[in-house]
DNA sequence: ACTTTAAACAGGAATCATTCTTAATTATGA
DNA sequence: TCATAATTAAGAATGATTCCTGTTTAAAGT
């Protein structure tokens, strides 16, 4: 049940690239490509913020990470790889997942009001974390 | 019906202000700046790229025009500025509105379910125009 | 209409996330 | 072990957007 992550798939298994997928899939939450690069850093001192982007990118193309745009500059990374939606704090920019089932039927629905062949959807909450909702009584300043 | 654009908003009635409004309420699709840009110089030639941007901003701000983040580089603008989804074609990168009733119910789920307090949501679909599913037997490349 | 003045403007520089280039290193498989 | 194709670090380049500066303009009173 570990190291189901190369299994099948034809890619490389570099230094970098494994450091990057075991970090990812530690975390709950779904950093930047420049966060993953602070952690992955610290086992690797000396890999680059290209090689980080470069593996992140490798490694959604093959579906073993997603590849999120939320409503900041940034990309976000996110190791589980099951189809889910997503919840952004508006105020820290901490992005997570959202235990809400799939809703699997609105793509059918869309494409027969629409001229479009629908691929796929995606869905995306906004809100204030329960840190931020704290600190909102203190009023200290907004992030994203 | 016609100017209901600037009522009620403090906000300065420039040229490029409001050349930028009626032209983007011409326009069903949702066009990036750039795109605005060559449109709105066809009637004020000397605007410059960086007034587009800021009017669409303030715009925005003052609930006049939406501002889209799509699964392209670009922000893409709408002005039509009810509530409703989007759907982008992975080809082309047309932008447009979907017919598809607000989902309004599911912000309190994903608030009863998470420790976030849901202010908001968007949902986005991604698929085949008309146009570029017929050109899909062509084998055109991609722009998206 | 005339004046004042804060806001908006054009033009171009700056920023920031991301991608690309290149020469050196490394993983894979014969 | 060797060949070689992929990967890497470092930094340059790109592209969307924002910011800066000196000039112009809209809004609100005289």
């Amino acid at each position: 049940m570990k190291n189901l992550l190369y299994t099948g798939k034809k890619i490389k298994k570099t230094r970098a690239r494994t450091v990057i997928l075991e970090e990812i899939n530690k975390i709950k939450s779904h950093p930047t490509a420049y966060e993953m690069f602070k952690i992955v850093k610290q086992r690797l001192p000396r890999v680059s913020l290209g090689t980080v982007y470069r593996n992140l990118d490798i490694l959604s193309e093959h579906g073993l990470v997603l590849k999120l745009k939320m409503n900041d500059a940034q990309m976000h990374y996110d190791g589980r790889t099951d189809e889910h939606y997503h919840i952004q704090c508006v105020k820290c920019g901490k992005t997570e997942d959202i235990p809400l089932e799939m809703l699997n039927n609105i793509d059918t629905a869309v494409q027969d009001k629409t001229a479009y062949r629908v691929l796929y959807h995606t869905i995306s909450f906004y809100g204030l974390c329960t840190e931020c909702t704290e600190e909102d009584v203190t009023g200290k300043g907004n992030k994203v």
